[in-house]
DNA sequence: AGCGTGACGAACT
DNA sequence: TAGTTCGCCACGC
């Protein structure tokens, strides 16, 4: 099981919509916290389930950062793409575009 | 309580 | 532009 804190981040990510990703400063942002790392943290040692999209969580810099489901950032970037997400270079492309920011639903 | 680590972020050099 | 440093919070030892 987990902690509280992060059962939260599972909640942020869960209610990504498909085609949609959002950054860990977002959710820092949403769970009211500072510390993107504790979020990072909480997400990486998650068991990454298919229950949450944790691939729809990508860094700041538009890029996919990491992953540490079976085939790294290569397998988080063919699930955004099946989703909808084009990758281009290890990018989002229109990231700002498909940017979910939570409050807005 | 302190130290180290981590799927990050922003600032600085 | 790229590489480095510090900071942030949470968790394990």
């Amino acid at each position: 099981m987990a902690t509280e804190f992060q059962r939260r981040v599972w909640e942020a990510i869960a209610r990504i919509p498909e085609g949609r990703v959002t950054t860990y400063g977002a959710i820092a942002a949403y769970l009211g916290t500072r510390g993107v790392r504790a979020v990072g943290t909480a997400v990486g040692k998650n068991p990454y389930a298919p229950e949450v999209p944790c691939h729809r969580v990508v860094p700041s810099n538009g890029k996919l950062g990491n992953y540490s489901g079976e085939g790294g950032a290569a397998r988080k970037e063919a699930l955004l793409e099946s989703e909808g997400v084009l990758v281009k270079d290890g990018k989002i492309v229109d990231f700002e575009r498909i940017f979910y920011g939570f409050e807005k639903e």
